[in-house]
DNA sequence: ATTAATTTTTAAGCTTACTTAAATATTTTA
DNA sequence: TAAAATATTTAAGTAAGCTTAAAAATTAAT
């Protein structure tokens, strides 16, 4: 299967995941950056190798093949996350671009050495769970994001859910990473904006960044 | 540039460097397993892109440029192979066919992070060198194949020229690894047939074998 | 030095993965 | 609920990277 196909199957699996918007062929399209008619084109070939249900304006729907396919390019990719994190002095959004490449180039067997290497980790580092070499994800999700919680309380970080630089150094530089822990010292007109204290720091964000910063309660 | 392109001109490169044929599109052809016309198209394809030289039924010869983007390829294929040889228990050639897809998807400063890890060796675990970041290669090689070794004389294993299965098989299972030291006890036949000693196994090596294994003497 | 064999090239055609423009259906909004 | 806005689909076309069949050139052999 191509890297297009891997992708298109890949970027249904994760809108439909969060659930942000209706699959449809535009949204994905928009995703992948690539022209709405490519992406019906795409959908009626994927239909006819049955990765996808499809039907005229109807949202996309992986059938268990295509979501297979989705998990397993998935797996990889947080994989070769996890790898370049721990060897490589290298940004969350440099080692994200790179995983975004070499999942398409990696057999099972590398994956299952380089999960190997690791301990077989459950998370990847921005705390996205790694499905397992059958396509399953064992750990249950309890986070929530930093714009339902609640103030006065302490969470922990548990996936920051972007793939975007610009995002990913204001992180960096604001101590806002994997497994920290954060106080929501206020919320401000219906939750739009939440300012938090991490370390030393006190940060308003707003809504931007408290849709896609997910958290544990302690 | 495409995959297609980069193992195009790197096909050239390993061609023209070791000499074994001329490097005439039928050649680069065969060991891309795509067809003589194909190679032709890409040739001249190539030729536009100020990648090589192309006259009609003459040899393909690479420019500045293409030597540099052959080296390039070449230089993160053999950093994948020595971080992949170091880290997983995999043959050589399951390492040789990873790195042959990871190399294409590598950003070169990915390749300058692995090459930071492995401490920038020379070397690669079929003792191929490894180009530096401007593709340079800075070691000389003195090597010699097998079949040109002399009798009585003791040498060190330098480089396993294939990306052949069985050829790796064989070479494990009777201890013929970079680095390792073997004995040529007898020539035959006009040096079509090599007798060696090698840790406690004394082997027969037909032509086939006596061509790729390059050795230095001790 | 011709002829035969091999190789390279030309020509025509295919598939994948896109594009833009226009038609059609769905949603939104007034 | 009808018009306006938006999204999806159809249609036509393109570029990359291949293919096979046939023509042309080169190389090898007698």
């Amino acid at each position: 299967m191509s890297v297009a196909i891997e992708n298109f199957v890949k970027a249904i699996y994760n809108n439909d995941k969060h659930d942000i918007k209706d699959t449809k062929p535009g949204n994905i399209a928009k995703q992948l950056g690539i022209s709405s008619p490519a992406a019906t084109d795409m959908a009626k070939k994927l239909a006819a190798k049955d990765l996808l249900h499809y039907e005229k304006y109807q949202a996309l729907q992986l059938t268990e093949k295509g979501k297979k396919m989705a998990l397993n390019v998935v797996r990889k990719h947080r994989l070769w996350e996890s790898l370049l994190f721990k060897m490589f002095d290298l940004s969350l959004h440099d080692i994200h671009r790179e995983a975004e490449l070499l999942e398409h180039q990696t057999s099972d067997l590398l994956a299952e050495k380089i999960s190997e290497y690791l301990g077989h980790p459950k998370f990847d580092p921005h705390g996205d769970p790694i499905p397992n070499a059958d396509g399953k994800i064992t750990t249950t999700d309890t986070s929530i994001t930093l714009a339902d919680a609640e103030e006065g309380k302490t969470y922990t970080i548990a996936r920051l859910m972007s793939d975007d630089k610009e995002f990913f150094d204001f992180c960096a530089q604001n101590g806002i990473k994997y497994r920290n822990t954060l106080t929501v010292s206020k919320q401000f007109s219906g939750n739009k904006m939440t300012q938090i204290a991490i370390g030393s720091n006190t940060i308003v964000l707003n809504e931007n960044f408290t849709k896609i910063i997910y958290v544990d309660e302690n």
